[in-house]
DNA sequence: TGCGCCATGTCAGTATTCTGACATAGCCTC
DNA sequence: GAGGCTATGTCAGAATACTGACATGGCGCA
């Protein structure tokens, strides 16, 4: 639309669409979890869960991309809801392995299966070729940022 | 690395690896902004002003992709910093043109070549194709998930 | 064995962002 | 001109995530 000035509009940066994409992807998830009474913070525990039980809260934590105390959060949440199991105490070292119910297994399917819907959504029009090149060059940009 | 199991795993879902990456950036740019007294929304703004003067609190907030209280709290810490001004009174209904001072040009300037040199260590090894692609299909992405 | 080092879980406090609500200004239609 | 509609700025409150700090358990090395 407009003119490219100094050094080019905002909409063409790199980090910017990125940013765009990761919330019109955020506000998608999150109007479909809504009537599961989960949030995508929630959602993404249960799935880390469902796909490798036993994780403890710092793992979980790293996989969702917050920090310790936030998740702590979460499965406190998750727990009283009855949709997580966690040990009262530590069987070996501190780790406090967490695993779904079977009421959070229940959960988990209907949500995956939204979540699944709104990727397929975002995904929609693009070849499996391009969808992969997608996934690549996000994964190449993770790693250039990662050493530092 | 992992077998498939029943759905896959997230790392390679499209979803996972754009929030991955959009962390990863949001954390580096963090990092460099953190020398000049700026957070990445409070950049933001300033970007978004030095390319179009004169934006209301609202139209920011879209641009940033916040909401209009949050753009607020930040137009305020950069006005008592002397960085961005605004007049007092609307002169054409509610909107309250935002600017930047000589100071705030200073300081965006600044910002703007740390934050490039973040986004070209996040491409480094891509070529330009390709960088190319990635903005147009991100952009398609957005528009998939825009319209609900 | 003893020590340093790192990771984990947790507590407390802070910061940032969001949702909900309200009054007001411009615009469009009747 | 009157009314509805939308957009804007703003206030108040809640939710969420973060930083800082601490004690504890496992591990490696002298």
């Amino acid at each position: 639309m407009a003119q490219a000035e100094t050094v080019g509009p905002v909409e063409n940066a790199v980090g910017y669409v990125l940013k765009e994409a990761a919330v019109a992807l955020r506000n998608a998830m999150d109007l479909e979890l809504r009537p599961l009474q989960l949030t995508v913070s929630q959602y993404a525990c249960l799935e880390l869960l469902g796909q490798r039980p036993g994780m403890s809260n710092a793992e979980l934590a790293r996989g969702a991309f917050v920090t310790r105390q936030s998740m702590n959060v979460v499965l406190q949440g998750l727990e009283e809801r009855g949709l997580v199991t966690r040990p009262s105490v530590a069987a070996r070292g501190r780790e406090l392995p967490a695993e779904l119910t079977p009421a959070g297994r229940d959960h988990l399917r209907a949500a995956s299966t939204a979540v699944r819907g709104v990727e397929r959504r975002m995904c929609a029009g693009l070849s499996p070729d391009r969808q992969q090149e997608l996934l690549d060059t996000l994964a190449a940009c993770v790693r250039n940022l990662d050493p530092r």
